[in-house]
DNA sequence: TTTTATGATTGATC
DNA sequence: GATCAATCATAAAA
């Protein structure tokens, strides 16, 4: 639409932009665009274009009751057919490409990776009542039995539920606001259709375009949607975020079977069991301790000695005394340690 | 605030 | 799969 196109100047010149039949009322800014035009007569169709150009440009400044009374004096000219007839031509000349618009795009991968999981956390779809991500059930069956993980399990589920009802909220903004905005722009197209060429086509066309513009924002909703999320089960599964040391009882029990048992502190399956028993911890936790117990122990043997002293004094006090019932149990087969 | 203790994790080895 | 050794991250003590 330069104008470099003879062809299409032409057109111009012969029908659009000849005074006589232009449905637009000729300013005075027409007479200021004429006045510096050398040869007004053999440059008319130029010359009318400026002064086209310079009315559509003056719109601006037009007040809203203004251009309502122009267009209803163009709807209402007679010219107005012909107009619209010339439209069509130009537009028959110039719309080609856009027929071989290709609008079948495949699906976006990243953006169904973002739904699959937003499906599976539960954040889209239907709410899970008292539900949470398998992974985290597991996590939590695999994690410290007491009323601690419990808790915070719970809590997660709040801050998950948090996540939902934020996405949610903001989906439907974007929604309605893709809604208002596609309906504002589909009754501005049927309006203007009225004075050019405008196939449903190419209203849902630009329909299609809006949709996936919004969709480009809604991408990022998803993206951020699943950050939170990702930080959320990384701060929840990773334990050692949360840890807690053993009650004093616990940590009792556990030295104590550890040194009665020094030249083996290897606990059987049974033994670990029945010691996440009586600490109230889990079996891998009684196992994490006394690996981390026997490679500190090799590691600072002098000072583990105190240590060892204080559990042999403490059990010869026990068995002193009777009630050395530790030792009464099958979970000691190994015998003279130390 | 810094240091130490401690429970958990990870990768290698057997 | 159990264990070791190194390491991380946090709780508790100094």
């Amino acid at each position: 639409m330069d104008g470099q196109d003879p062809t299409y100047n032409s057109n111009l010149g012969s029908s659009l932009y000849n005074p006589m039949i232009s449905p637009l009322t000729l300013s005075t800014t027409d007479a200021k665009y004429n006045s510096y035009d050398m040869n007004a007569n053999e440059n008319k169709p130029f010359n009318d274009v400026n002064g086209m150009i310079q009315q559509i440009m003056s719109i601006v400044d037009q007040s809203l009751d203004e251009a309502q009374a122009r267009k209803h004096a163009f709807n209402q000219s007679r010219l107005k057919p012909a107009f619209f007839q010339v439209l069509c031509e130009i537009k028959e000349k110039t719309t080609i490409n856009l027929r071989n618009f290709s609008e079948d795009e495949p699906p976006d991968s990243q953006l169904m990776r973002l739904d699959n999981m937003l499906l599976a956390e539960g954040i889209a779809g239907p709410e899970r009542l008292g539900g949470s991500s398998s992974s985290v059930a597991n996590a939590n069956a695999a994690a410290s039995i007491n009323d601690e993980s419990a808790l915070e399990h719970g809590d997660y589920r709040a801050k998950l539920s948090q996540i939902r009802q934020l996405y949610h909220t903001e989906l439907e903004k974007y929604e309605q606001a893709c809604n208002d905005f596609t309906s504002h722009v589909i009754n501005l197209l049927r309006e203007q259709s009225r004075a050019r060429p405008i196939s449903p086509r190419e209203i849902d066309r630009m329909v299609s375009i809006i949709r996936k513009k919004f969709s480009s924002i809604q991408l990022q909703l998803k993206q951020s949607t699943c950050e939170a999320v990702m930080i959320l089960r990384s701060r929840f599964l990773d334990a050692r975020r949360k840890r807690r040391n053993f009650s004093k009882t616990a940590t009792e029990v556990l030295n104590e079977y550890f040194y009665s048992h020094l030249s083996n502190p290897y606990p059987s399956e049974e033994a670990k069991e029945e010691l996440a028993r009586k600490c109230g911890i889990s079996v891998s936790q009684v196992s994490n301790w006394f690996g981390n117990k026997r490679i500190r122990y090799k590691k600072n043997i002098g000072k583990a000695q105190e240590e060892a002293n204080l559990y042999a004094s403490k059990l010869a006090n026990q068995a002193a005394q009777g009630v050395c019932g530790m030792r009464r149990d099958s979970d000691s087969p190994q015998q003279g340690e130390r």
